[in-house]
DNA sequence: TTCGTATAGGTACATCTGTACGTAATTGTA
DNA sequence: TACAATTACGTACAGATGTACCTATACGAA
């Protein structure tokens, strides 16, 4: 598994959009970006560059222009940073994490039934080895 | 709200030294810190003079001593750091994050139990306005 | 064919972060 | 009392990050 540098905060949200694109040139992902943040033209394509460079993404080329397309999926983002995150703020305790967000962010009562029916068909699957 | 600056995965480490001390001079934190992390004491130091200036931490006198205690609490800290990470990770879609959590780290039967103990007690308190 | 508009690619630069070293003063101990 | 250890405080410095400008080129529209 290729230890990667980290992603930076401007670095995931640029990230994002290209998930969400699939593949795209500079500029059909500044436009995506654009869509939630503001963010100089440049400075999306100083973030592709870095992505780029730190294997988050690969480039191909059509014509004169570059596309851009994800070589490491969300997924895998996602869950390491997840996890870093649970480690330094409750020393990888998932279900402290999970009574924190519960308890902060106020769900309604459509949200805690979703989580529930979760949680009985995860009962259902324990692994008890 | 005084806006502060964010705190790095460093000076989180340090950060939490701290509260769990309540208070204490570089040397006791450092003591704390290197139960868990290895980090030199000057880096500690800096860490603790950096926390200052942002204003996470204040500190006192004693004699010739400084002593460092927490001015903004764990919780708040614990709290905008999650909320950061749900928003940019899942646009603010707690559920989604709950989701990924308890469906990548495997919990076993008695953690599924605290969770669902834990959403029959909100469901109780919804605030149904 | 000429001109505006994307695009690529190079470069810049202040600030933040991680990680420490050096020096001076103080204090407990041999 | 002299020395070792502790502490405070100033300073350092490379690499990461946020944010962008500049220049040259290619492409489509007029």
């Amino acid at each position: 598994m290729a230890k990667r540098p980290e992603l930076s905060k401007g670095e995931l949200t640029v990230a994002r959009a290209v998930w969400r694109l699939e593949a795209g040139t500079v500029g059909a992902i500044h436009q995506e970006v654009s869509r939630s943040s503001e963010m100089d033209y440049s400075t999306v394509q100083t973030y592709l560059r870095r992505l780029e460079t730190k294997g988050y993404l690969r480039t191909r080329r059509d014509g004169r222009n570059k596309i851009y397309s994800a070589k490491v999926g969300a997924g895998q983002v996602i869950r390491h940073t997840v996890r870093d995150l649970v480690q330094r703020l409750f020393d990888g305790e998932v279900v402290a994490m999970v009574n924190h967000l519960v308890r902060d962010h106020k769900l309604n009562r459509t949200e805690i039934q979703q989580l529930q029916e979760l949680l009985t068909e995860l009962e259902g699957k324990v692994d008890e080895s």
